[in-house]
DNA sequence: CTGAAAGCGCTTACAG
DNA sequence: CTGAAAGCGCTTACAG
């Protein structure tokens, strides 16, 4: 069992009270404590190696410095720059991240809410993903009920009860089609990761505008796919690769898809961006790997306004109703050039 | 501020005692409670949407139920699959992870360990590199001072104190350097990431074990780069490509310098694995996405043992010592094939 | 079968 | 300038 001292060892080891190591430790302004005094109880405190208990704190304040974070946990850089970014900015702020997975794909998967909501986090930022829509309107309220602060990311459908912040994937797919077709692309594919995900929604209807913009009629768009899991994207990507006619670029839903797309091309003896071009999406590893044409989404930014936004909330009690939307950033790599068939 | 009900209020509306309330709850064994009291507790638990406070239970008990974990977050699979894994076996058995980013960036790094001790972790689990492997000694006679438990991953130097779970970095390397010889290959270079980090020392003592094996002289080993970083990983992979004679096959102690290597073999008007193999390290996303023949060390594995050895500790006091090793697997993909210069 | 009381480790009015 | 006391929300001996 650990074995922690408290404040009453450090008190008597100074040989004063409880109330003075208090008021030494925590810099009250309001009552003096003579040098001397103080100095004994900081040298008592150091002697003890004496850690203040967050816990007893929290259970007097009402205010814990927990800070909860619900997210999935894939191999997506994606998450784990939200994550990073999120907790890097926590710590700078004094807080600590209480973290609780999504999908832990073990059956027994207790509730993600419950954890943290039975430690008391100060406040909660929500990040969503399929498995979680359907959810997120119950825990919501649940979390509205006990006056539990938080901010959903990636999905803007609560906007009107609670901040969101969202990546402009649309716009993203929609700077995407521009370039390919500031490129000569016309006969532009979308391997799309079908409609299960708000995201891989977003990027479709993103690609569907651009290309009505360029007046491509609705029915003469080529989109597969439909989801984000390789296997399925590959089946997908060859399909788009031996329609008639070839398209001349590809805009994948994500860069794993992407990739996808850039074996098939490979095994069918075409080159990239030659014979086709093909751009990615959310510029991970992967695409800096692969050299590939992606968007950035800023996931850490992201994660930024996450916390900033929540932290706000908290300290202010500011009810911030709008939805903040990231801008994303075309990163041009290797895989996207000129239509040669022009 | 948040608004939870607490056990007295439940007990109110009951009609019945604190005692009661958590006698029920808590379903003890000893006490018995009539089934209608019973009933009533439970209905107005469920009224008041009562979650207990672990805060406060954590008090009590002198254990919260908090594990926490210290780990650097980067653009790796490795780190991700290790928290996920860690995080939902946590919460399969009524834990909760405390997160405490390693390198956040930010100037302002308070303390990691520090977080975690103030929230009075029940253990931790401290996930290492290269920035931490100073402070290591100094942060684990903290922890045996206040007699907290402490798991150590990716670093075994203190072994006879803590115990350790590693991959086994030496084994893998081991294992290319042989399949790379299987296939014909005897120039075999090593894009090494240089000495700093315990896992790229481990993996470059396992390249040059392997090759001595195969009775290749000291002397006559090529390796390269001096970190993980890409930008210094090209640069080497370029010198490698370009030494006479030109290597047959490369082994990269990680799929980002493997990646770079790819890059440079193709800029180079080579074929791979016609003209140069190249094998990576960590089977991650990378590998996958690029058809890397690569190792894969079953960080979710790792992870599990991490924890379960944790929970081990804390249940039993039984203090395992030794460290455990996991193995890893060759992953074999398009990237490697025989030497056709043979 | 049920409840009053003490205590986990903190902090802050309130006295002196 | 310093301290005794109450209370945050729980749980568990100990009574009855």
């Amino acid at each position: 069992m650990a074995k922690h001292s408290n404040s009453l060892d450090v008190a008597r080891l100074a040989g004063v009270s409880q109330t003075t190591v208090s008021f030494v430790l925590n810099k009250r302004p309001g009552h003096s404590i003579s040098a001397e005094t103080r100095e004994r109880v900081l040298n008592a405190a150091q002697t003890l190696q004496y850690r203040s208990n967050r816990l007893s704190e929290g259970l007097f304040r009402g205010s814990t410095g927990l800070i909860g974070v619900v997210m999935p946990l894939m191999n997506d850089d994606y998450y784990t720059n939200i994550l990073s970014s999120v907790a890097s900015y926590s710590s700078d702020n004094e807080k600590t991240v209480l973290f609780s997975p999504l999908n832990s794909g073990n059956a027994n998967n207790r509730d993600p809410l419950l954890q943290l909501i039975e430690y008391r986090v100060d406040g909660i930022i929500l990040v969503c993903q399929e498995s979680v829509i359907d959810s997120l309107g119950v825990w919501l309220t649940e979390l509205t009920d006990k006056h539990i602060c938080c901010v959903v990311v990636d999905d803007r459908k609560y906007q009107t009860k609670v901040p969101c912040v969202v990546s402009d994937d649309i716009r993203g797919a929609n700077q995407v089609v521009s370039y390919l077709a500031s490129l000569g692309h016309r006969n532009i594919a979308h391997l799309s990761a079908g409609t299960d995900s708000t995201t891989a929604v977003d990027r479709l209807n993103g690609f569907v505008s651009g290309m009505n913009e360029l007046g491509v009629p609705p029915s003469d768009l080529v989109i597969k796919g439909t989801s984000y899991a390789s296997e399925e994207g590959r089946a997908a990507a060859k399909e788009l690769l031996n329609s008639v006619p070839r398209p001349t670029a590809i805009f994948a839903a994500n860069d794993i898809l992407a990739a996808e797309a850039l074996k098939v091309i490979r095994s069918l003896e075409l080159k990239c961006p030659e014979d086709v071009s093909v751009v990615g999406y959310g510029n991970t590893q992967v695409a800096q790997s692969l050299d590939l044409t992606s968007v950035d989404q800023h996931p850490m930014e992201i994660g930024r306004i996450a916390i900033e936004t929540l932290l706000d909330i908290l300290s202010d009690h500011e009810p911030a109703e709008a939805a903040v939307v990231i801008g994303c950033d075309l990163i041009c790599r290797g895989t996207s050039g000129p239509n040669s068939a022009v």
